[in-house]
DNA sequence: GCGAGGGCTTGATCTGGATCAAGCGCAGCG
DNA sequence: CGCTGCGCTTGATCCAGATCAAGCCCTCGC
């Protein structure tokens, strides 16, 4: 582990409120590795064994089934994943495989169940992530019960200028084919719907989004802070997408 | 609070490792309530005050986004909703409500939110209550982009039968137009692909499910614990549909 | 007992999005 | 530098599922 990871680590609103001395303990079972792009981390249906950390590069989480799959989320620096299946010391419900080369801590699941149950601090800041957690996936799957795909998009690419500072223009900051997936749809319905979305004020070059007309796109994206969030309690919380992780 | 009540919501996963103090300054605040049938008892939004506690008739918890609207869960006796939001101090994302009469605990979310921080024991137990629930929603967001409507229906009869005892001849539970809505489809789409599954080993007289032929019916549905569940962990788990509840 | 409403089915039609099939263009690599 | 592979687009076609529109039937209330 790197002298300026531990910091950073410590920093993250699941640690940042435990006792030092539970965070020693559990840094102390940790450790650091760095992975090439494109390598499966974990696989579906595996037992959870550590809490995975990305500390650089991101990492897709998906399922599969059928010979069918999907993404999930995907998380970047600095966000933890599979926590709950951690918690629960039950199988993984999603597998995970590094889009870019990426460093992670990986933090045993029994030393994080044996230390909320010692430290009463940490195990409230595992209940807030968790909820975060599943509030995200509602918010999900709601987008997902309820918006047409152009609806999912546009509201998304909403999301995605608002969290960059609400800049009228910016990258798209997956590749377009995973974004596809995780939005529910094919690459090619993506491809004709981000075109078709010129007509909503959206021109898109390449991965640069450039919105031409806010009010417009708005109109058809309809955002709502019970499917977009964030979560009022900070931008941290359950922001479960393209733009950042922490999903359990 | 009625006599039997009491020990009943004791024997909750979610309460009945807690010190017993913490459970009777719990109830000190909570006080029970009866609902006719169509009652809306939250809508999505509002401030989460209480937590929800079901001790009889069912109750349905939806979403609803530009004038349309479709199920997430229905829970039942004896289970909770909405612990996530009341955690959080933050707004239900999902409607509630009673399907039939109704009767229904409500905890103060506050008291719960102190709560956890004195008592260790409540805290782990909430943990893994929010686990389950985040894991349950996963799966549910699993089925409604890996599988077809078909296959949901499939898998979800098969499901349900399991859940009864691995019986061939069951009743639903609920409405079909609340089934197709929780399902992802239209009522007319799932009345025709019921009676399609003729072809697949399942006859349907009403609210009578019979299934004929067994292996062919999984032959389709392809059922997989990492989307049907159950977590190995319990029943009680994280079953997050018609059959059970406890969604937050 | 009868009327009204709502859930369910059935039919006809429409359409959003998937699938199949090429081409294009860029990045990585020999 | 040119080959190769892959991500992206574009076009043509197909199909699952939505929508629209009746009718049926059961339940409930008067």
């Amino acid at each position: 582990m790197r002298p300026h990871e531990l910091p950073e680590i410590r920093h993250l609103p699941l640690f940042r409120d435990m006792l030092q001395g539970s965070f020693e303990t559990l840094m102390q079972g940790a450790y650091a590795q760095t992975f090439p792009a494109g390598l499966e981390l974990i696989r579906q249906g595996d037992p959870a064994d550590f809490l995975h950390v990305v500390m650089e590069g991101q990492v897709e989480l998906h399922a599969q089934w059928a010979g069918r799959e999907c993404t999930m989320a995907v998380v970047r620096p600095v966000g933890t994943f599979i926590l709950a299946a951690c918690i629960r010391d039950a199988p993984y419900l999603m597998s995970a495989r590094t889009l870019e080369r990426a460093r992670i801590i990986l933090i045993p699941a029994s030393d994080l169940r044996a230390i909320f149950h010692r430290d009463t601090e940490f195990a409230v800041s595992v209940i807030n992530e968790l909820a975060g957690c599943y509030r995200a996936v509602v918010r999900h799957a709601k987008g997902l019960k309820l918006r047409t795909s152009r609806e999912r998009i546009a509201s998304y690419l909403l999301r995605q200028s608002v969290l960059a500072g609400n800049v009228p223009s910016f990258v798209l900051p997956v590749e377009k084919r995973l974004l596809a997936s995780y939005l529910g749809m094919t690459p090619e319905n993506l491809s004709r719907a981000l075109k078709s979305l010129d007509a909503e004020g959206v021109r898109v070059d390449g991965s640069r989004v450039i919105i031409t007309d806010r009010a417009k796109l708005s109109a058809l994206a309809r955002p709502d802070p019970l499917i977009d969030g964030p979560d009022p309690e900070g931008a941290s919380a359950g922001v479960a997408l393209p733009p950042v992780g922490r999903l359990g």
